[in-house]
RNA sequence: GCCGAUAUAGCUCAGUUGGCCAGAGCACGUGAUUUGUAAUCUCGGGGUCGUGGGUUCGAAUCCCUCUAUCGGCUCCA
């Protein structure tokens, strides 16, 4: 006998080499015909994998993320079996489960999947999960895998397997179809009830542009039909706030292919909305001791070489404006940060001027990829509500403090509750890509990750995700259909300073360098007001909204009246 | 940039296997109506079928180029 114990801490005996699945069975019949996955000893088990000695036990059904996880984990494999019974030409890639669904990245050699086929599919996966296969899991050894995956051409699958350590690879079975897999999975695939393959698109092998594309299939799965149908109809009315089309149908904004792609042409009504904005957060930061400067469009291609930008973007950027006569070349300014740069140096600087906080609505030009262009989220022309703070190293904590203050304003005032914050540190393992003293990095992570403890801000830890200036605090939300996107963004620099040899003098008389923070609590305008369209489904706060009062006359008696009143 | 898809009136869409002057609803204009709470009636204007080539007796429809858009991938200072 084993002893298992519960999430609520009680504890029961059961037969060694029990099965999660025989105890739910214990509990409740209805558990064990709900129940889709388990923990065991906080580590993902089968539900018919057994357990041969005393351990801690979570049951999961639908309602858990690892519930959902293994039943779509387990789709994704039924879609393979699928394609191989349809489609046996074609190779596999990886195939897991996602946020909402699975896909499986396939490889289908000069006969690639259609869309046509995806229907087809569908119809296989719904006559095989009717089968109620058994899911089996068996342990193999590397040599085995190799030979089994390798004698079938998956030629993917072995890339895999020869980056796996020996005894710690499995694969699972169900039917005829075989797959190199860590689970966990449903033990079988009739729970599988209603299916929707929603799309299918390119996707790099492995993330990478430089390897072969493979054909990415997505879907989606339910133990119910009317579930699919729900989720089908939440998507529907999801795609009514997507930005783009509310954009057009309330005349905020349009594009025209005679412009170029990714330049936004706001209309009056947009702008309107955008004015407000832009003038909320400039009386919120007058408060907070900002300086309103503004600055061109272009800047000397040197002011980027000196930067840094230029040796690292140049090639990937819109290129240099020539001057006719003297050869001189511009560029249209990615970013504002080294005009403000140069604004600061502009003057000799003493500590007792510190900090100062230059702000600009600062409109940059960046070269997007084209097939990376999206609405007003990203687009290849934009609006910053930038500021960079230039201050002591003493008082980087304070100004960082003071900057999330200003974004938990906006946020609050336009009712953002559902934001992620994200802070990115250097990558413990590769401190070389990283520029700036060890010393000053650890000021600025910590100081980072004190503010929002003190702030009692919940943010994620990335490590490797900071830019090699400095580390950063980011905030996201997602937009209609679940798509993330970074809004405001806190960013420590201890690079600019340095190649711009900025300055102050201290109060023993030397010269120190100050530390820069880069902000834009909106992130950009056209973004910001790209996610308010989405949240607020377009009907946007009075203060905002720009037809705020509509004067409408009953009769045509009063038209004259009414024009005069307005 | 890559893979896949799409592009017909201001908007949302029809347009069967290529074959008479390309259609509808809404919007817009005109005339009528003046009736108390979300679609009154009449008539009408409006489309180089995204662009440029090609195939064909004949192309919105088939093929190619380019442009833009959509779904992803990659990227995002």
């Amino acid at each position: 006998m084993i002893k298992i114990t519960f999430p609520d801490q009680s504890v029961k005996e059961y037969e060694k080499g029990v099965t999660p699945f025989q105890i739910a069975e214990s509990i409740s019949p209805r558990l064990a015909q709900d129940v889709l996955a388990a923990n065991v000893n906080d580590q993902a088990w089968d539900l018919n994998r057994s357990i041969e000695s005393d351990a801690s036990i979570k049951l999961f059904k639908w309602d858990y993320p690892e519930g959902k996880h293994a039943f779509w984990h387990t789709s994704a494999h039924l879609m393979a079996e699928a394609i191989q019974q349809l489609f046996p030409h074609v190779k596999f890639g990886i195939g897991p489960a996602i946020e909402n669904g699975f896909y499986y990245d396939v490889d289908g050699g000069d006969a690639p999947i259609k869309e046509s086929d995806l229907s087809l599919i569908e119809a296989k996966m719904l006559e095989l999960a009717a089968k109620k296969e058994t899911v089996v899991r068996r342990e193999i050894s590397k040599a085995d895998a190799l030979k089994m995956f390798g004698g079938r051409g998956e030629e993917y699958k072995v890339e895999l397997i020869s980056e796996l350590e020996d005894g710690t690879i499995t694969t699972y079975t169900q039917g005829e179809f075989t797959d190199l897999c860590r689970g966990p999975h449903l033990p079988n695939t009739a729970p599988i009830k209603a299916v929707k393959l929603t799309s299918l698109a390119g996707a790099y092998w492995r993330g990478d542009e430089k390897r072969h594309q493979l054909t990415r299939i997505y879907g989606i799965t339910f133990p119910k039909k009317k579930m699919l149908d729900e989720y089908l109809a939440l998507m529907e009315e999801a795609k009514k706030r997507d930005h783009r089309k509310l954009g057009k149908e309330l005349e905020l904004f349009m594009f025209s292919p005679s412009v170029g792609a990714g330049l936004p042409l706001w209309l009056p009504r947009g702008a309107m909305l955008r004015d407000r904005l832009e003038n909320f957060l400039r009386r919120i930061q007058k408060r907070f001791g900002y300086l309103q400067v503004i600055t061109p469009h272009i800047g000397n291609k040197l002011l980027y070489v000196t930067s840094g930008h230029y040796a690292k973007y140049g090639k990937d950027s819109f290129q240099p404006i020539h001057t006719p006569e003297e050869g001189e070349e511009f560029l249209l300014k990615p970013m504002n940060c080294p005009h403000h740069c140069e604004i600061y140096k502009g003057f000799p600087r003493s500590y007792k001027d510190l900090p100062l906080r230059f702000a600009e609505f600062g409109t940059v030009y960046r070269y997007e990829q084209s097939g990376e262009l999206h609405g007003l989220t990203r687009v290849r022309g934009f609006t910053q509500d930038d500021a960079h703070i230039f201050c002591r190293p003493d008082q980087l904590k304070e100004e960082f403090l003071k900057v999330m203050d200003i974004i938990f304003i906006i946020f609050k005032a336009l009712d953002f509750q559902n934001f992620e914050a994200q802070i990115s540190l250097r990558d413990p393992n590769n401190r070389e890509k990283y520029i700036g003293s060890d010393e000053n990095w650890e000021k600025a992570e910590r100081a980072i990750v004190e503010a929002c403890e003190e702030k009692g801000l919940k943010a994620r830890v990335e490590l490797g995700e900071a830019a090699f200036y400095g580390p950063k605090l980011d905030f996201m939300v997602k937009d209609a259909i679940g798509r993330r996107w970074q809004l405001g963004t806190i960013q420590v620099d201890y690079n600019l300073p340095e190649r711009f040899e900025l300055e102050y003098t201290g109060s023993d008389n030397q010269k120190h360098r100050p530390v820069m923070i880069h902000r834009a609590p909106f992130g950009s305008m056209e973004r910001f007001v790209a996610v308010l369209i989405e949240h607020t489904g377009g009907k946007f706060p009075l203060w905002l909204t720009p037809d705020q009062v509509v004067i409408m006359p009953i009769s045509e008696k009063f038209n004259d009246y009414a024009q005069q009143v307005a």
